[in-house]
RNA sequence: GGGUUUGUAGCUCAGUCGGUAGAGCAGCGGCCUUUUAAGCCGUUGGUCGUGGGUUCGAGUCCCACCAAACCCA
C-alpha cells in the first residue's frame, strides 16, 4: 500500500508536485479521506449497519405511484422509516442542500434529499465520492417534481471507493468504449454500463428455465468429469494438464457425450447435464475456449423425437426471457423461434444452393456419391475434401450455412465426419443426425446414438487413423466407452446444444464475450518494458 | 496467418496545410435549501500506444513494433 499522508485531506494543491497523474492524485485524496476518517473514529469500511429495505421493494417504485407520497412538508412525524444502501453514483449540489443517488441490488434507483441542517449526515456528505457504498435512513416523499425521494436522517458510509469510476454511470451516451478495457475490468464496466448485468440475469433465467424443462421431463442433473485421460465427444483439440499424484497426463474435457451414454447404460434412461467445457481453440465472436453446453440423452428415442423437443425447449426459453417467440437478432429481423422448424437434410439444402451440384432428388445414388468430390474440388478449389462426406460437409458450409437464418434443423450427416452417431437403417453412408442452425450459426447437435460396440471401434479406429494423418481434433480411442457399450445401451437419442450461443441469440448479443462475465483475453501488458522483450 | 480501422487528460472526443496540445464530463475550490441524471464562476490534470526516421520544427509525414475492434482464412 502507499504511504499514509501527514496532510489534511482538503489541502489537494499540496500534493500536485508529487502527482504522477491526475488518477493518482484523485486516489490519493480519496486515501486521505480513508486516514482522515479513521482518526475521527468511523469506520470507512464499516460492516455493522443492515439496511430494512432493498431499494427495488420501497413503495412507489413506478412513477405513477408517486403521487401516493407526502410532500416533504406534508411529512408527517410518524411516517414509516426505510434504511437503504446503494452506491452512490451522482450528487446534485445546491447549496445548503444536495441529492444524491443511489443504485441498490436489480439496478433500482433512489435519491436521497439531505439539508444542511442534518447537521453530521451533511458533513459526512462531504467525504463521499462517486462510488462509495452509502446506507441512509429516513421517511419517503415526494419532491415539487414529482420524483420519489428519501430524506436523509441519517447517513453512514459502508465502503470507500478508493479507485474513482471510469465514466458518469448516469450520463446517457458512451461512458467507456474501450472494449478491451471493459472485458478486463468487468467489474467497473457492470458500475457504469448495467445493461451488462442484464444480459447475465438473462442467461440466468435462460438457464433457469431449460433445467426446469428437463426436471419436469424426468431427466436426471448428473455433474461428469471434466479430467480425462482419453477425450473424445467432438472434434476439437483438447488442453493438457497433469495430476501429480498419480503422475498421469489428463486433458479437459471437449464434451460431456461419452460419460453420459455411460450412464445410460447404467441405467439413467433420461439424463442430463449442463457444464463447462473446453476447447483449445482460437477465439472469435462465437469462440471461447471454455464454453457451456446442455447436453441430454434419452433412451427409447430417436433423433427426430428430440427435433420436437428442442422445438419445444428454445421456444420456452425464448419467452421465459423475451416474453415472445419472435426475435431480432443483430442484423436479422423477425427471427421466429416458433414450431415447426424447417427440417432438411444437408444434400437437399447444398442442391437448392448449387442446382448444378450432382445430387440427387431423392436418395443419395452412387452416381452422386461418386461425382460429388469432383464437383467440390471443381468449386472449392484445392481446399475441397476427397471423400464424398467431407465434400458435401464442405459445401454445405461455403454455400449454405450462413443463409440459415431462421431456425433449421439439418438432417442426415455423411457417417465420415458423424463417429458416434447410429447408421440409417436405409443407407449406411448416413447417420440419423441432425443440427439446428439460427442466424446462421449452429445452435444445436444431436443424433441417434450409436450403441453397437463394433462399429463403434472401428469407428474409434478411423478416428485414431485420421489422427495419425494430422487430424489433430480427431478423437482417441476409447476402449472403456466401448466396453461400456457391450454391456449394452439402450436404443438412444442425444443432443448438445451450446448455451452461451443460445443466450446471444436470445439476448441479441453481438459477442459471445458479451455473455460470458470474464472472456478469455490475452495477458495484461502491465508495462512498456515488457513490450519491448517481446 | 491476411486485410481494414483505431490508439491524444481518469472517461468521451476535437486537433485544419507539419508551426506553443484543446473541449465536455469526472476531480479540486467557490455560489446556490426540491435537483433530473442539475446550473453558474474558477481551476488541477498530457512522455499524444512504444521505438526509430524525415524535418529548422512531428499528435500530424515515413518505417517497425505493441494492443484492440471488425472482416477473411
Amino acid at each position: 500500500m502507499s504511504t499514509v499522508p501527514t496532510s489534511s485531506p482538503h489541502s489537494p494543491n499540496d500534493s500536485t508536485q508529487a502527482d504522477k497523474s491526475d488518477l493518482e492524485g484523485q486516489m490519493r485524496d480519496r486515501r486521505r479521506i480513508i486516514e482522515s476518517l479513521r482518526q475521527s473514529g468511523q469506520n470507512p469500511f464499516a460492516n455493522d449497519a443492515r439496511p430494512t429495505h432493498q431499494i427495488y421493494a420501497l413503495p412507489a417504485s413506478r412513477q405513477e405511484e408517486v403521487a401516493s407520497l407526502p410532500l416533504e412538508n406534508e411529512l408527517a412525524a410518524d411516517a414509516p422509516r426505510y434504511a437503504v444502501a446503494g452506491r452512490l453514483l451522482q450528487v446534485n449540489e445546491m447549496g445548503k442542500a444536495k441529492f444524491l443517488f443511489i443504485r441498490g441490488d436489480r439496478g433500482a434507483m433512489l435519491q436521497l434529499y439531505l439539508k444542511a441542517d442534518v447537521v453530521e449526515a451533511f458533513a459526512l456528505s462531504n467525504q463521499l465520492g462517486l462510488g462509495d457504498f452509502v446506507l441512509a435512513q429516513g421517511p419517503l416523499f415526494r419532491t415539487r417534481k414529482d420524483k420519489r425521494a428519501l430524506r436523509i436522517e441519517s447517513l453512514r458510509l459502508l465502503s470507500k471507493a478508493v479507485r474513482p469510476l471510469p465514466g458518469k454511470a448516469l450520463q446517457d451516451g458512451p461512458k467507456v468504449t474501450d472494449e478491451d478495457w471493459r472485458y478486463r475490468q468487468r467489474y467497473a464496466d457492470m458500475i457504469v454500463h448495467p445493461e451488462v448485468a442484464d444480459v447475465f440475469r438473462k442467461r440466468a433465467t435462460i438457464v433457469r428455465e431449460i433445467r426446469r424443462f428437463f426436471d419436469e421431463r424426468g431427466y436426471v442433473e448428473c455433474d461428469t468429469r471434466m479430467l480425462l485421460s482419453t477425450n473424445g465427444g467432438a472434434a476439437a483439440r483438447p488442453f493438457r494438464t497433469h495430476h501429480n499424484a498419480l503422475d498421469l497426463d489428463l486433458s479437459l474435457r471437449i464434451a460431456t457425450e461419452l460419460d453420459l451414454k455411460r450412464l445410460v447404460v447404467g441405467g439413467l434412461d433420461r439424463v442430463y447435464e449442463i457444464g463447462r467445457i473446453f476447447r483449445n481453440e482460437g477465439l472469435s465472436r462465437f469462440h471461447n475456449p471454455e464454453f457451456t453446453t446442455i447436453e441430454f440423452y434419452e433412451a427409447y428415442a430417436t433423433y427426430e423425437n428430440l427435433m420436437d423437443l428442442t422445438e419445444e425447449l428454445l421456444e420456452r426459453a425464448c419467452v421465459a426471457v423475451n416474453g415472445t417467440t419472435t426475435i431480432d437478432y443483430q442484423e436479422h429481423q423477425g427471427v421466429r423461434l416458433q414450431r415447426p422448424f424447417r427440417r432438411a437434410t444437408m444434400r437437399q439444402l447444398v442442391k437448392e444452393a448449387r442446382p448444378d451440384a450432382p445430387i440427387a432428388d431423392g436418395a443419395c445414388t452412387d452416381a452422386e456419391y461418386a461425382a460429388l468430390p469432383g464437383y467440390a474440388r471443381s468449386v472449392l478449389g484445392d481446399k475441397a475434401p476427397s471423400g464424398y462426406g467431407h465434400a458435401l460437409v464442405a459445401l454445405f458450409e461455403e454455400f449454405v450455412e450462413k443463409s440459415l437464418v431462421q431456425p433449421t434443423f439439418v438432417c442426415e450427416f455423411p457417417t465420415e465426419v458423424s463417429p458416434l452417431s447410429r447408421r440409417n437403417d436405409r443407407d449406411p453412408r448416413f447417420v440419423d443426425r441432425f443440427e439446428l442452425f439460427v442466424i446462421g450459426k449452429e445452435l444445436a447437435n444431436a443424433f441417434s446414438e450409436l450403441n453397437d460396440p463394433d462399429d463403434q471401434r472401428a469407428r474409434f479406429e478411423q478416428q485414431v487413423s485420421q489422427k495419425a494423418s494430422g487430424d489433430q481434433e480427431a478423437m482417441d480411442y476409447d476402449e472403456d466407452f466401448c466396453r461400456a457399450l457391450e454391456y449394452g445401451m439402450p436404443p438412444t437419442a442425444g443432443e448438445g446444444i451450446g448455451i452461451d450461443r443460445l443466450v446471444m441469440l436470445l439476448t441479441n448479443s453481438a459477442s459471445i464475450r458479451d455473455v460470458i462475465p470474464f472472456p478469455q483475453l490475452r495477458p495484461e501488458t502491465t508495462s512498456p518494458a515488457e513490450n519491448e522483450s517481446k
